[in-house]
DNA sequence: TTTTGAGTTGTTCGA
DNA sequence: GTCGAACAACTCAAA
């Protein structure tokens, strides 16, 4: 046919999903060095099935993200073509319209993803386009490591052996350094999509507390590098110090790799800037993210659905006040509402503080994870849709590997323990800002004079607790009695 | 083949 | 004040 010698030499098409950078980029690394006119496609997808809606924090962040993107490819000659619709339509239709050759695409490693993948495939295959897929996004797929029985892994360990213990990840590749663009493809416009709030502006710390992008995700990098890394195994459960990595949105939007980190982690010990015992404890925070998409494989409904069943059973409350308290920042235990007032300003909360926060949801308040699972969904800019499921299961006891029924945070405690001088409670919680270290944790214990002194008075300008720890723990353990007693 | 021990992230209690 | 035990049930790998 005269359409195949045409379609032959037509530009190629880039997919851009959840890999939102040019280094380390397979597809686009193949496509540039094809010598052809390439169209750089972004595709807001709200219509496909099984794909989860962007909660609002992640869709601020994707807005930031794409005009980074944008212009990374315009000083390198090529553009970012916005297209919005059903993957299968859309993809076919500016395949059909460019008279493109073939599509190139990083895999998506999340089940639905990768069934729409295997649709768009299908359908471009049928009109003799190509497709070439890259793996990019994780170390390792997902759905292929199994247990000497063969089967999936349920525990993180043995999982975590075999991934590392196998080869190394291969070395990350460069970004192209000239992307030749195709002209005169219709575009949408960013500012069309509405990704970013206006009436009300809820992002403004968040633009102060972030500079989204790849040059933003290079820059933190190597600042953690240079000054978190060293010391990350044993104070990355300080949310008073600088040593998390704060990755967290790079990986979920792609603006780095997991192998552009596992890389720059192994030079920095190499060259002596960090301790062997920290660059593992971080490669295996890589593997834990890992380890989510293997268990999303294995339940893909794990946003909704408990990976242990015993939990169906389990006599959640239904109590809305207590829920709004808890996503407003105001339980009276001062480092969960730092945490959750974190989470609400920034769009980002400490790994420590989301277990602390996680439990007392779960635990005290007994509130249904999913309730939990879906405001982190909607408020957190790193919100993954492996990830975020899992750590929650995992905390409410139903997941993989999880948490045994009796752990039970104790909010004042962690307080005290990880956050001893109070400077990331008096951070986030300014009503507390004048109270020291021995009262700071838990304002209900300390002296009157001393709240008075700080201009704290309980009920009024700061909640006294919703429920007490010692009433909140023996009511989470007769609950989960319930169930254990239920399966006999 | 069976057994054994360990397994991201803790708290409380009693000696 | 410190310390060890207890608090399930199950998965996985090694002995």
């Amino acid at each position: 046919m005269p359409g195949q010698a045409e379609r032959g030499s037509g530009p190629l098409i880039v997919w851009f999903r959840d890999d939102l950078r040019l280094a380390d980029h397979p597809a686009l690394a193949a496509a540039a060095a094809a010598g052809r006119p390439v169209i750089c496609l972004y595709l807001l997808d709200e219509a496909s099935p099984g794909l989860r809606l962007l909660g609002g924090a992640a869709r601020w962040w994707l807005a930031g993200s794409l005009r980074a993107l944008a212009e990374a490819l315009r000083g390198r000659g090529g553009e970012l073509t916005l297209r919005r619709g059903a993957a299968a339509d859309a993809v076919a239709a500016l395949a059909t319209e460019t008279k493109a050759s073939a599509l190139f695409m990083n895999r998506r490693d999340d089940p639905a993803g990768a069934a729409i993948d295997r649709a768009v495939t299908a359908r471009l295959g049928a009109d003799g386009t190509e497709v070439k897929s890259f793996a990019a996004n994780l170390l390792h797929d997902p759905n292929a490591l199994r247990t000497g029985s063969g089967r999936p892994f349920q525990v993180f360990t043995p999982f975590w052996r075999q991934l590392r213990g196998g080869s190394p990840p291969r070395a990350p590749l460069p970004a192209p350094s000239r992307i030749a663009g195709a002209s005169g493809v219709a575009t949408d416009a960013l500012a069309d999509w509405h990704l970013e709030p206006t009436r009300p502006d809820w992002a403004a710390d968040m633009r102060a507390t972030w500079v989204r992008g790849e040059p933003g995700a290079q820059r933190d990098l190597e600042v953690f590098l240079a000054h978190g890394l060293k010391g990350y195994a044993a104070q990355r459960d300080r949310p008073d110090l600088p040593h998390t990595s704060r990755l967290s949105p790079r990986l979920r939007f792609g603006e780095l790799s997991p192998y552009q980190v596992w890389h720059a982690c192994m030079h920095a010990a190499d060259a002596g800037r960090a301790a062997r015992t920290d660059v593992e404890k971080l490669l295996s925070e890589l593997g834990w993210r890992e380890f989510c998409y293997h268990l999303l494989h294995q339940q893909p409904a794990l946003a909704t659905v408990n990976f242990n069943r015993r939990f169906d059973a389990f006599p959640w409350r239904q109590d809305g006040a207590a829920r709004a308290a808890w996503q407003q920042g105001r339980t009276g235990y001062p480092l969960v509402d730092a945490g959750m007032r974190q989470l609400w300003a920034t769009g980002w909360m400490h790994n420590r503080v989301r277990m602390v926060a996680a439990s007392f949801l779960i635990k005290h308040l007994l509130i249904d994870w999913r309730a939990g699972e879906q405001w982190f969904w909607d408020t957190l800019v790193d919100a993954d849709v492996a990830s975020n499921p899992a750590n929650w299961q995992w905390v409410a006891g139903c997941g993989a590997d999880a948490a045994p029924y009796f752990r039970i945070f104790n909010p004042v405690l962690q307080s005290e323990k990880f956050d001893p001088g109070g400077d990331y409670v008096r951070r986030f919680v300014p009503e507390l800002g004048r109270l020291d270290a021995s009262s700071v944790h838990a304002p209900e214990r300390a002296p009157p004079l001393a709240l008075s002194a700080a201009g704290v008075t309980l009920g009024a300008s700061y909640p006294a607790p919703i429920v007490a720890h010692e009433e909140g723990r023996r009511r989470a353990l007769a609950a989960l009695a319930t169930i254990k007693s239920a399966e006999r």
